[in-house]
DNA sequence: TAGGCTTATTACAGATACGTAATAGGAGGG
DNA sequence: CCCTCCTATTACGTATCTGTAATAAGCCTA
């Protein structure tokens, strides 16, 4: 599955789905990745999280795999 | 292009690679996209930002699109 | 109705990012 | 050498995230 990510609250949607899909709850995600039950919740929710190691990891635990492609626009804002 | 993102760092690698083709300086960046030479410095330098709607914007701005990818591996820290 | 499970949210204290403004050090050109 | 540009880093005060622990509300089932 393929998603782009314009948003906290897209990866959060992401986040929830994968965790749902494998029928964790948010306490037992949590626990297999050594966060907080509330953090979880707060990254689901949209909740802006700071992009740490923390952060990364759980994505990477989750399965998965940020990829950033380049559109070679320059930068421009539009 | 693409790149892998699993770290802070390697994202700030990848804007640092985009500003430096664009002949940018990270003040004239900053000014561009409404941020800061402090910010910039510190994203580039790998330092953990938070991931709001600044940090999105700056990405998609910059002509990054972020795209998750899952493996579909349920979890199961490995 | 009572109990359990789940998620969102709160209060508190502590950690960390943020903007502003400034500065230090390096690179490069007169 | 002097000046300019660039990046990294600092001090300060403010904003926000963080864990812990608890709570409230929803849903389901007995």
């Amino acid at each position: 599955m393929r998603a782009r990510i314009r948003s906290a609250a897209d990866l959060g949607d992401l986040v929830r789905r994968i965790r749902s899909q494998n029928g964790m709850s948010q306490a037992q995600l949590a626990d297999a990745l050594g966060s907080t039950q509330r953090y979880i919740s707060e990254l689901e929710s949209g909740k802006a999280k700071r992009a740490d190691e923390r952060y990364f990891d759980l994505l990477a635990r989750l399965g998965i795999d940020l990829t950033a492609q380049t559109r070679d626009e320059p930068t421009d804002g539009r």
